[in-house]
RNA sequence: GUGCCUAUGGUGUAAUGGUUAGCACGGGGGUUUGUGGAGCCCCCAGUCCCGGUUCAAAUCCGGGUAGGCACCCCA
């Protein structure tokens, strides 16, 4: 007999299992996500988790692709790839659809994502993403509304002013800046902005020296530009001051609003090639997590790569490790959530469980969650495991039940009990089953 | 892919190189064949794997494996 290899019983790297408790919140954080965007407009779109691997290589960096994307050859030999984003799959979407759609189209999705790489605090290989986009709309309008939405769901959460801040820049400022300003050309203005992406995590002087290999003499003027925090304060000599000013008004805009925790910052660049104007993230104030929790900006040549007419865009992703990362340093994960189970039966004899089950039904055509004890256990082990599963009512079935017909509808959380007829029994739960519940 | 750190019942932890590897939670049962969620009692279950040093290894060393964190990259 061949010897059986020993079964793992943990998940696959850098994935998660959710058992009810961990599902409980999940469900709660999209739920939160869904009802903050949905008060805006957007509808929800979905795909499947798998794309040809031409899509992403039409728009990423070959290095994404190979090496840190599950890509594999189907059983017809075509090169797929399980998404690593959303935003190439709606890109897609909207292109074949283009001429029937009527723009301007708000939407949003939760797709899961996975990428092939060494998992670590807030990155794991597969995440869920809410990604909220907006199309056919190129106006600061469009774009106050794109910051506006991360912020109302942070607002959502329960989070204050002070614990997250928006850091905004658009990406022709600090282009203009490298190539007018300084007079880079592309390779060494690409090189910089993919340097500026590291300024946080460098050493101060190893990112100068590293700056004055590209820059030389200009170095001083370049940090000092990286350094400024106020968007006013900007050179007015390079051209694209228009958008400087573009972007002053989207930052008023905002503040205009109440949403005053907004940062012109101009080191923010965002990894990917596709932005072609304001791009924004949303960053903890707690040092406990550094990594971005939402990031987007404008895309207005993405569904143009299909070959169909210019579709202008603008959106964002936040993803769930790192929502839940903050959601428990600012302590806002409900303290108890209620099983989605309004209400156990427990029986004291075997016997009893037929008219528990009789009841059971009638209680679920009366839209309640009702699940019966047939573990055939003695009663207190009974209420034990229902106080365990939170489930707030109970009530054992037994020959008083029986022939009385009325039932001790118990409240777990007060203890108290209602002696009640079978009709009475809803009217007399608080009950909201419909999802996860805060208490 | 690179570096650093960690590894004891299911979970969280304790144990100067030297007792039968201790405690709490958890799970099962009893106390109690109908008013119970407490208490008390009993039970379940562990030194990641392979090798080395030593009279003696959970403990020290080497190599695996797994996990965490950081880098790379960033969706």
């Amino acid at each position: 007999m061949k010897q059986r290899e020993k079964l793992s019983k943990e998940s696959y790297k850098g994935t998660r299992d959710f058992y009810p408790e961990d599902m409980a919140v999940r469900k709660y954080i999209f739920s939160t996500m869904r009802k903050a965007v949905e008060k805006f407009g957007y509808v929800e779109y979905d795909a499947s988790m798998i794309e040809e691997t031409g899509l992403y290589r039409a728009k990423s960096g070959e290095e994404i692709v190979n090496e840190q994307t599950y890509s594999f050859k189907d059983r017809g030999g075509r090169d797929v790839t399980i998404r690593p984003e959303m935003t190439p799959t709606v890109a897609r979407m909207i292109a074949k659809k283009r001429k029937e759609l009527s723009f301007p189209l708000r939407w949003y999705s939760i797709p899961n994502l996975f990428r092939y790489e060494r998992p670590q605090k807030g990155r794991l290989r597969e995440h869920w993403q809410l990604n909220v986009d907006m199309f056919g709309v190129d106006s600061i309008s469009a774009d106050v509304e794109m910051i506006a939405v991360p912020y109302a769901i942070m607002n959502e959460f329960g989070a204050q002013n002070d614990q997250f801040v928006i850091k905004v820049n658009d990406r022709r400022i600090t282009n203009f800046f490298l190539s007018e300003y300084l007079g880079m050309n592309e390779t060494e203005a690409h090189d910089l902005s993919k340097l500026i992406d590291k300024k946080e995590k460098m050493p101060e002087g190893e990112f100068f020296l590293s700056a004055q290999e590209i820059l030389g003499e200009q170095t001083e003027k370049f940090v000092a530009f990286l350094n400024i925090k106020d968007i006013t304060a900007l050179p007015e000599e390079f051209s694209g001051y228009e958008t400087v000013k573009s972007l002053a008004e989207i930052i008023d805009s905002l503040a205009d609003r109440g949403i005053t925790n907004v940062v012109y910052d101009p080191s923010i660049m965002r990894g990917f090639d596709y932005y072609t104007g304001v791009v924004f993230e949303v960053f903890d104030t707690s040092s406990e997590n550094n990594r971005s929790m939402f990031g987007g900006g404008r895309y207005d040549d993405l569904v143009g790569i299909f070959d169909v007419e210019k579709v202008s865009a603008i959106g964002f992703g936040a993803g769930d490790v790192i929502i839940l990362d903050f959601l428990k340093t600012h302590n806002l994960i409900p303290g108890k959530i209620l099983s989605v189970v309004d209400l156990c039966l427990c029986v004291f004899e075997k016997k009893y469980e037929r008219v528990a089950q009789e009841l059971a039904d009638h209680l679920r055509k009366e839209g309640l969650n009702v699940s019966v004890d047939i573990s055939e256990r003695k009663i207190a082990s009974q209420i034990k495991t229902a106080d365990k599963q939170d489930v707030k009512y109970i009530i054992c079935i037994g020959e008083d039940e029986v022939q009385t017909g009325k039932y001790k509808l118990k409240d777990m959380d007060s203890r108290e009990e209602k002696e009640v007829a079978k009709e009475e029994i809803v009217r007399n739960m608080e009950v909201n089953n419909e999802q996860t519940r805060k208490l």
